[in-house]
DNA sequence: CTAATGTTGTGAACGATTTCACAAGCACGG
DNA sequence: CCGTGCTTGTGAAATCGTTCACAACATTAG
């Protein structure tokens, strides 16, 4: 019942949340009904305890004794991360990242749906890309409220990513999720996720270099 | 003097130099020639604080009064970070992320290079992408081997991800970076980040539904 | 109905990370 | 050469996240 506090849930839980709502769906597929924390633990890599304390800051979910029935905590967890809703996402930057994000099937799976998507390279706008038509980023405000875009994702060159974050928050867009190679600035109002390849390949380096491992 | 001792250091460390790098770069770029905490700090969303504390942890890099060099300091974190040598990488999966990677210039810019690309699809296997042709997916540990690969990126479906995950650390490859929507498992001694894409547009669902920031 | 078994939910202990606060150090001007 | 101004490097304090440990409870068997 914790759903309407106001608490401050950190980016690890919601991260493992995430991974939990995924492995409930592997149980499920394998006919698994009930659950225990340990199982949930033991195949994403953390311990019971961490499952049960992540689960305890939304609610109680479980049965003692008994564990968690698979389809009710998937069904809490879709909801709790907004799952339980269709989100209407732009993607701007129709190149080569653009159409691989497009194709990429586990967003729709997810109830993503790119609703628009556009580009200012003039050979590329009119396009259809399956049900979408390509739209001019000249016209982006406005293209971004017609179609009343939750979330942008960028996939443009690094050197307007800015430029089109501040256009995107112009147009009301309340959550961005940034591919080009840069830490975007944007109004603490405004979720942002900076999705850096290169860091990602810069932590193995560092690994690789030090000996250290990446994982927990 | 400290890059020989054997600390832990924080993910979240490793991001931020990471970060400190690419600002440095671009300060670079605008001619600045020294720079402080203060500014590093405000140009990454972190403190001042935070910033020293980072670079404590592997020596004493600035000059109290005046800040730091940013071309020395650049060139200490890339050493820091082991971005001071070209790494071997292979891309397994030829497919539309596997080809949007391969373009992908800040990979090339930071000394990760692609020396082979994988695959099992037979329309695939010989075509050349630029420089490379593409190799069949079933001698991958041959390939691997041969090409003496630091870094394995997968770009793969879902359903063969574990399994090539297993073939490349049987390869001795030591580090992986994950572009299928899973949580691999990997023998500790391997370093191992996955990137799920989807993951990142669900914590910002979640940054919409509760109201709560994603950001620090 | 009672006992035995198993698993949750959670306060408390612990550990890690971040922030604070300030002495120490360097450059510059007079 | 000394004082002023600025910025680092770093212990100490505060905050945040994880792990521990166990009472509470559900289920099942007897």
């Amino acid at each position: 019942m914790g759903t309407g506090v106001a608490r401050k849930i950190s980016e690890s839980t919601v991260r493992r949340l995430s991974l939990y709502l995924r492995f409930l769906e592997e149980f499920e597929e394998q006919g698994t009904e009930t659950l225990s924390s340990e199982e949930l633990a033991r195949r994403g890599s953390t311990t019971a305890a961490q499952v049960r304390k992540d689960l305890s800051l939304f609610g109680s979910f479980g049965k003692r004794g008994l564990g968690y029935s698979v389809r009710e905590l998937k069904s809490t967890l879709r909801r709790l991360l907004g799952l339980d809703r269709a989100w209407r996402v732009a993607l701007i930057g129709a190149g080569r990242i653009g159409s691989a994000l497009f194709a990429y099937g586990d967003f729709r799976r997810r109830g993503f749906t790119i609703v628009t998507v556009l580009d200012t390279d003039p050979d590329k706008i009119g396009a259809r890309w399956g049900s979408v038509r390509i739209q001019d980023a000249e016209g982006l405000e406005e293209v971004l409220r017609r179609e009343s875009v939750d979330i942008a994702i960028l996939a443009v060159p690094v050197e307007e990513a800015q430029r089109v974050a501040d256009r995107v928050v112009d147009a009301g867009v309340q959550a961005v999720l940034n591919f080009a190679p840069t830490q975007l600035h944007v109004p603490t109002e405004v979720a942002l996720r900076d999705v850096s390849m290169s860091m990602e390949l810069e932590a193995l380096s560092f690994a690789l270099t030090t000996g250290n491992g990446t994982g927990p």
